[in-house]
DNA sequence: GATGAATGAGTGTTCATTCAT
DNA sequence: CATGAATGAACACTCATTCAT
């Protein structure tokens, strides 16, 4: 009735409301990837569809925000990682952290690939986990801990490489990732690295990729 | 049946617009993804509709189709690589094909992880493939070129990683593939390999993930 | 609660909808019999096609619907001539009513002889009002006004039949049916009747074969 | 190669296929009714779907082709027993051939009732039919066995009517239709008519309904 | 004449999105 | 602001019919 505490209790809800429905969307794209619809997710958050909707103008939205979300995450823990005394341990520890998110994450990849993502704020998102993790890698670098050859860039893609070697065997073996992930670090160790026969990509180029 | 097999007649227009349709359906999807619309595909071929359907009475069938003739193509390069003296450079030519095979097929990633593939012929096809990628493997095992806990399957594995790994650049470096599969290499060639922490896919694990 | 009771609002517009599309449906079934298609219905009652299948989920559900809508008139129609104190005379009038009421809704016959029939609804429906004519028969058959060896059942199909045998009129001759439901009374009242070569139907007969 | 001798041998074919595509056709139209696909027949047949219609060019006509098959077999079972000595016998002697008849040839009724019936071979030979049976009926009047005021027209109807009386119990009591058929002969045959409430139905009537 | 490949209008159904309540 | 009914553009798929061989 106090006319004041009305707003700010609407504005706790709308706060729950879209952590449900980041949580529901999630879930929903990680079991039927992209084709889960709006009224699935909806359910799962318990929610009406109107609801999503005014959350989301569109499935679209819903994708960037869910995948801002991710994009934060592994940002967050890159920036964290950068603390850490062993710089090798810390891309490991970062790519392992990554890869067990995109497992739980099926739309992510989808998301990254598709050409027509818009919105501005995923590559902004993208961009920005690029440098740290470029920060992260030539700590590593310098460390010796990896080849020269490598940037940040790199790291990131790989994430999504090592994730797609093993999704196949997904359903049987969910952990197999780990493998082509220690096979991934054998490659970026090794004492004898191979000229790569490709400049690496450049963090422009992986966004303006994503826009195409 | 003399006089049958010396009249292409008709049946040369339906062998004619089967292909075409495979190459409209593989063109579609590599730019859609799975979402490609049979009717945009009949578009593409410059067919009906409906002939879309006398060909491959369902989407599924057309996916299958697709992906079998993929299948087919890498196989049969793996086969012909069997007889090559340098087993190490056999080895690195089927990957070099197989990704690039990829890439022109952006179906085969979602086609390959997609739980209710329910074509037994592309099962048995990609344990076939499985077998003769693993005697050019175990080829190059015992040669010394690739350390000895990698078998034919990860490698089959891998070439969809790769792919998935520059897939975000395709629209910009379209050769960005190279890099990884170097990087794979050197990887697979390791003088100082780490034991992997995962045993590795079996044949049937591989297919089976597909059914389940 | 109480407050849900009072506001019609939307669900007023719900409820106008359905019935809407329920006579529209009686409508198209009448004209083109089963193969009426859902996207009439929907211009029949001025809605748009996905409104139908919001309230219908199947073109089966609606057959359903509009048929239980049927046999609910005629068992509650059987139900209040219970009461009657001729019985002969409730019969005739339950057998007239039902007999115009098919002419009304020609879908009926062919859904109550359709074997792919799923809805338990229809089937118990279909059996309660067995059993509500069978109690009115039982009356009339006591009473001495008709024969003894005709069940409720056999009164329901014959509905059907009478139909059937005017239906052929229906255009030129609307009340055609009605001289056949006088020559089916006098069947039933007969005072020499015929030894019937097939026993009477059984009600499970009835629903289960519109099952099998 | 006898030029001669090609012509008979080709019309003994198209008389060959068109009696396998009329017993095809019925068949097919018995088990699914009039939504049997002309592609099902075909293949029934044995036949290529050109031929089909290289014989009927439109399903309507092969509709009609079957319907005026039935209703000629009617027709000269009716002439037939015109000869008999018991008229009461003969009269009950077509309906129980008539009845079994329709419940062999379910697409039938389904066609009597279609008003879009075009052909006019059909209507005629319904005309026909109805001159034969009134022929039929009138011996049995003249004799007293049937009540005088029943038509030939009327006995035609009734036929439709007594095999949709027993058409939902097909399925389990493929011979129920008998117990109906009985129950209508003492309806025929009651020694204290009532009066039937309205005309009975000229032929020209029941052609004409099938026509609008 | 027989064949069956091609056609394309039509069907039931789904789903992102809008909007009245 | 939340709700969920309404919308209508797709979509996969079917089938009578045409026509080149």
């Amino acid at each position: 009735m106090a006319a004041a505490a009305t707003t700010p209790g609407q504005r706790a809800d709308m706060v729950r409301n879209r952590r449900l429905l980041l949580d529901a969307a999630a879930a929903a794209f990680a079991e039927h990837g992209l084709e889960a619809s709006m009224g699935e997710i909806a359910q799962r958050a318990g929610l009406a569809k109107g609801t999503v909707f005014r959350h989301f103008p569109t499935k679209e939205d819903l994708l960037a925000a869910i995948t801002l979300r991710l994009l934060d995450q592994l940002a967050g823990a890159a920036g964290r990682l950068l603390e850490a005394d062993d710089a090798a341990a810390a891309l490991r520890e970062f790519m392992t952290n990554g890869v067990e998110a995109l497992a739980a994450d099926r739309a992510f990849c989808e998301v990254i690939g598709r050409p027509s993502l818009q919105h501005s704020e995923v590559r902004d998102a993208i961009a920005e986990l690029c440098v740290t993790v470029e920060a992260l890698t030539a700590r590593a670098r310098e460390q010796g801990a990896i080849r020269g050859d490598i940037t940040g860039t790199d790291i990131v893609l790989l994430l999504g490489g090592i994730h797609q070697t093993a999704a196949p065997l997904l359903a049987t073996q969910p952990e197999a990732w780990r493998r082509y992930l220690e096979l991934t670090l054998d490659g970026l160790r090794t004492a004898t690295p191979s000229a790569l026969p490709h400049r690496p990509p450049l963090r422009p180029e992986l966004t303006d990729s994503a826009l195409t």
